[in-house]
DNA sequence: CCACACTACGTGGACGTCCAGGTATCTGTC
DNA sequence: GACAGATACCTGGACGTCCACGTAGTGTGG
């Protein structure tokens, strides 16, 4: 019934012993995603927004200025430049966010949340914070454990400079 | 320079201290999925496959008869079934697999994997143990705790029955 | 034996991610 | 001050994921 146990098996029959366990994180982490996406998704539907976009919206709530660069919001969350445009694209159509252009780079544009925009992040806080946040499905304990094993990976990732 | 790490400050600094290591937890699985699934993907660049297509090849490889209905590789890879539809697709288009029809089921279609598959699927194997799987970014030890820890968070989903 | 519910698969579309390529702007150097 | 390289953004397209819907085949209760 579980099928990354049924995979390490597979794998250490036929001689990849050595590659097993790494096969079975790596295969834990994807399907964990997986399922730790779609319970934030629900959460996110009934205000229009994906987690992808609650991830902008609360990046630009916390900011100094409540605007950013789409470059530095990249940056930040981590992810390719044209995914933030594409966010940006979604919640301007919604009203979460505005974009203005910079005051002394003409290349860049900022991005400014709107009242409405806080107003969505804020609610959808609270929703993913009761619903997801506070019960991950893991005791207090191994939550942190799993914070402190995969600030390893990151580490090795280059996430801390 | 921890993009979580300030996050997690953010949300103690608001008064959501209590969902602040389940946030912190989620966001990881989240960056770690993104790391994991870039370096396997560039693995199997050269083999002009995706982590997804080879998934596939593997689950019709280790299958005894080397072909499956979707509705079942939809099952234990735990997708949906058209993204299956989507892989054999392309899988299809490179020869790796071929659709043959159930030979009781006028229904269903059997995917059916071919000796280039098989071949394949044993190269990108070969690679993705040497360059993955057996140097995920963590000590052994560690390995075992995440895929522990993470078996938790997929039995409260189902996984295991 | 036949009507009706169920099942398996495919299609079309939404969404997020990345990459390649193009345009406008900035910056440093001569 | 002009020009070459770097930078910021957008567009178009590939890919994977899911959902809603349609179609064909199965199976069952009357």
């Amino acid at each position: 019934m579980d099928t990354i146990g049924l995979a390490r098996a597979k794998w250490e029959q036929h001689g990849w012993g050595g590659a097993a366990e790494g096969m079975a994180a790596v295969t834990s982490v994807m399907r964990a995603q997986q399922i730790l996406q779609a319970r934030v998704e629900e959460v996110m539907r009934p205000f229009d927004l994906s987690f992808a976009r609650y991830e902008v919206l609360m990046l630009l709530h916390f900011s100094s200025r409540g605007s950013m660069p789409v470059k530095k919001a990249a940056q930040r969350l981590q992810v390719h430049p044209t995914s933030i445009t594409n966010s940006v694209d979604r919640l301007e159509t919604a009203g979460l966010v505005r974009r203005v252009p910079h005051p002394t780079d003409g290349r860049a544009t900022l991005i400014e949340i709107t009242d409405l925009g806080r107003e969505t992040a804020l609610k959808a806080t609270e929703a993913v914070n009761r619903d997801v946040f506070s019960q991950p499905g893991l005791s207090g304990r191994r939550v942190s454990t799993l914070v402190n094993v995969l600030e390893d990976l990151r580490r090795s990732a280059g996430d801390f400079g």
